[in-house]
RNA sequence: UGGGCUAUAGCCAAGCGGUAAGGCACAGGACUUUGACUCCUGCAUCUCGCUGGUUCGAAUCCAGCUAGCCCAG
């Protein structure tokens, strides 16, 4: 009789990875549940109510699901991890005058590379998460995120930043689900969980207040400048780079009787440029820190693609191509807006995700 | 210290005797596993520079005062 597959399954304590560890179970799976402990104190769960993807609040509801469903659950400590490749990261870029995604960090670096080498060492044959994505094994021979089954939940853009050894070793069970259907699992198991809020904002910073959480984990100290227009004229005062990002419109206390918005922010003359709404949007960005996925790289060619600048952009049509070395251009068929250094843009061949890289 | 103009919420600004538009900013909420964007709601009631007066009724008319701007000195 075959050995089961021995799968360890990233428990967050909401309502997606906990179906995921259920369906896994029902698929045969040898299941383990896992709560990554990256960035609390331990005596700060008070806060937790709300919870983030990573909230431990969390430990307890994961610990509920996991003695329901039957499995062990275990939390391990990646605090180390976190704090040097999402926290050190998400506050460097801000200092450079950059707009960071410290969960696209997250997802490549702690909840892959540190809990998929921990899980492999254990004896794993896979990690899990309940991640609104497809992992498909293409004709190439090569893995490829591919879209949610319902386009409305679809998380392949945080993920675009995975390595193939990491896509090989991964299981996205709640993919071909829509998140209602998920719920309706939970409900049905009569999960603890099955109610609870999606997570939103980033998980180390419950108070909204990013700007705050800089300043107390780094000391650093924000420098007021000028606001400019693009002809170099001072508007007023800002409170210092990191508390912009291009396209940001509210909180720059600037009353010019119509609404204007952030379109470069320059670290060197410590300036944040404003312009109006069109200013925003431009039809180029070239990124860097590629990763291609369906794809091992572009050689030479072009392709059109529909890419993605943000977590929540329904994609836009363009063409790619290789300017250098790490290095691709993309220009738009329409103009879109705020395209924003330190953003992820990641690219798609219909269903699949081709590759992206890192907004320069 | 001659003449003229203007003084309405944080900013801009409607209003022209009948019981304070709008925009921006700001606040709260929705949306969202990043930052943003977007959307919704709120935002002048011993109130319209101050003090009096006319009137049933004034931000709107009158007088004086104060402040700022412009022209002439």
């Amino acid at each position: 009789m075959a050995k089961k597959k021995k799968v360890v399954v990233g428990m967050s304590g909401g309502v997606d990875s906990s179906v995921a560890a259920w369906l896994l179970k029902e698929q045969g799976y040898e299941v383990i549940g896992i709560t990554m402990q990256i960035w609390q104190d331990e005596e700060e769960q008070s806060l937790q109510e709300n919870g983030g993807c990573c909230g431990l609040s969390a430990v307890e509801d994961a610990r509920r699901v996991a003695w329901q469903i039957g499995i062990p659950y275990y939390v391990m400590n990646f605090k180390k991890e976190f704090q040097s490749r999402v926290i050190r990261y998400f506050t460097d870029e801000y200092v450079c005058g950059r707009t960071p995604n410290p969960c696209i960090a997250c997802n490549r670096y702690v909840k892959w590379e540190a809990l998929l080498e921990r899980s492999l060492e254990l004896g794993a044959d896979y990690i899990a998460t309940g991640h609104y994505a497809r992992i498909d094994q293409l004709e190439n021979g090569r893995f490829a995120l591919r879209t949610s089954a319902s386009a409305a939940k679809d998380q392949t853009y945080a993920l675009y930043n995975l390595t193939q050894h990491q896509l090989a070793h991964t299981l996205m069970p709640v993919g071909i689900y829509t998140k209602e259907e998920i719920r309706m699992f939970a409900q049905k198991l009569d999960l603890p969980v099955a109610d609870k809020a999606d997570s939103q904002e980033i998980c180390f910073v419950p108070d909204h207040d990013y700007a705050g959480f800089i300043r107390r984990e780094t000391g650093y100290q924000p420098e007021p400048g000028n606001f400019v227009n693009r002809e170099g004229n001072v508007l007023g005062r800002h409170k210092g780079i990191i508390h912009y990002t291009v396209g940001q419109r509210k909180g720059l206390n600037l009353s010019l009787g119509h609404p204007v918005f952030v379109v470069e922010i320059r670290p060197d003359s410590n300036e944040v440029v404003i312009g109006e709404q069109n200013d925003v949007f431009t039809e180029s960005l070239i990124c860097d820190k590629l990763n291609w996925m369906a794809i091992d790289g572009l050689h030479g060619q072009e392709r059109q693609v529909v890419a993605k600048i943000r977590y929540s952009h329904k994609g836009a049509p363009c063409r790619i191509k290789e300017i250098g070395a790490d290095l691709v251009e993309c220009r738009f068929f329409e103009p879109v807006r705020a395209v924003t250094p330190g953003q992820a843009v990641v690219f798609y061949e219909g269903e699949y995700v081709i590759g992206g890289g890192t907004i320069r």
